[in-house]
DNA sequence: TCACTTTTTGACCAATTGGTAAATACACGA
DNA sequence: TCGTGTATTTACCAATTGGTCAAAAAGTGA
């Protein structure tokens, strides 16, 4: 048994966990944890069953270390988000950075998406340990900013939700938005719309 | 076996068939259809295994048959929205009643987006044609307000899927709404909130 | 009540699934 | 080149899963 917590992993090690973990973010992401296999994994992954468990405890073990993986970055547009920044822009480098995100990872944000959906059994304490702080000293500065009058006064808990939900969107329900664009490509016009969107509903009326 | 097509479906079959249909709504908006068991189902029903193969084929059947089911009612409230009506109220009502909708059935929400997440391979069809003709109606029916300097012109498009996404979040991530939210009731802020933002957005600048 | 239909159940199956154990093949430093 | 730990495979298991079937039970109308 390889043992990553102590002596250094193999280069064999290093490259077949990793080719492990992509194969299963193929899988899970498409079909949630209950519903992937190891078999599915393992051929994703062009290895064997039983060499997929000498790299891993087992199924839970893999979908476990996913999640983990995933809430390393996950957050990070949202710490990014400077409280002494300017902040209508500030703001608005957020949405982007989240729009990028959605459109460089919609595996991830899949995963995600299904962990929620199904009641965040993983998740659920990570989600009040990690997120809901950060949620909280977030929703705080920019109520700061709104009682300072530079941006228009809404709930801030909200327009989270809502550079979430719509971000989020294009990677979640990227099969439903290729049928509806048919042949265009979405990446370009939603920067623009949700540039719009939110520009307008904070920059403040004087 | 019973045949709904031909002779009334009697009064158990009627209550047993509804009873399946609950449960497996449940069931299947939490786990996904791969993840969900018949005898989870037949658990939540309240009924056997076989009992519950004897009103439905088999375990495709039932999610066939609820998605189906949902198909009728899902695009409903942007059935609704009338190219006759007056631009902005009318496009501030599609997004209470898609909020309203999410609300009152969050399960086939969830059920829904995990459809789609796992790439649709029951709803594809429907996807395209009936949800793509519709799609395109009411995008023609919004340009057209536009044009008409009704609302303030922004891609019709992405217009929908913010709408879509920003409501269905609600039900989708109820579980991290409820974590960030705490004890307060998401719902009667959403309102207000959502109202905000699509008005700030289509209010046509004079 | 009795015959007949509908509903329900218990026992069972074959396939799939997550996982194991032991044997084998391989890499690599001495 | 050889020996030793690493990697991989082959052959399995036990549990779960979707589904079947015939018999029993429960309705139902005359």
């Amino acid at each position: 048994m390889p043992d990553p917590q102590e002596k250094k992993p193999s280069r064999i090690q290093l490259r077949n966990r990793a080719l492990i973990l992509e194969a299963a973010l193929d899988v899970f992401s498409v079909h949630g944890f209950r519903g992937a296999t190891l078999d599915q994994i393992a051929e994703a992954a062009g290895l064997s069953k039983p060499n997929i468990l000498y790299y891993f405890a087992g199924k839970e073990e893999i979908h476990v270390t996913l999640l983990n993986q995933l809430m390393e970055t996950w957050l990070d547009p949202l710490v990014e988000m400077d409280a002494n920044g300017d902040p209508l822009p500030e703001l608005l480098a957020y949405v982007q950075r989240k729009l990028d995100m959605a459109r460089d990872m919609p595996r991830e944000s899949r995963l995600f998406a299904g962990e929620i959906i199904t009641g965040a059994p993983h998740m659920l304490p990570h989600l009040k340990a990690d997120l809901k702080p950060l949620f909280d000293e977030k929703c705080a500065v920019i109520q700061g900013w709104m009682d300072a009058g530079k941006l228009a006064p809404v709930d801030p808990r909200h327009l989270i939700f809502s550079i979430w939900s719509t971000t989020q969107h294009y990677a979640d329900f990227a099969v439903q938005v290729g049928v509806l664009m048919q042949s265009d490509d979405a990446a370009p016009g939603a920067d623009a719309y949700l540039h719009a969107l939110f520009s307008n509903l904070l920059t403040p009326k004087t």
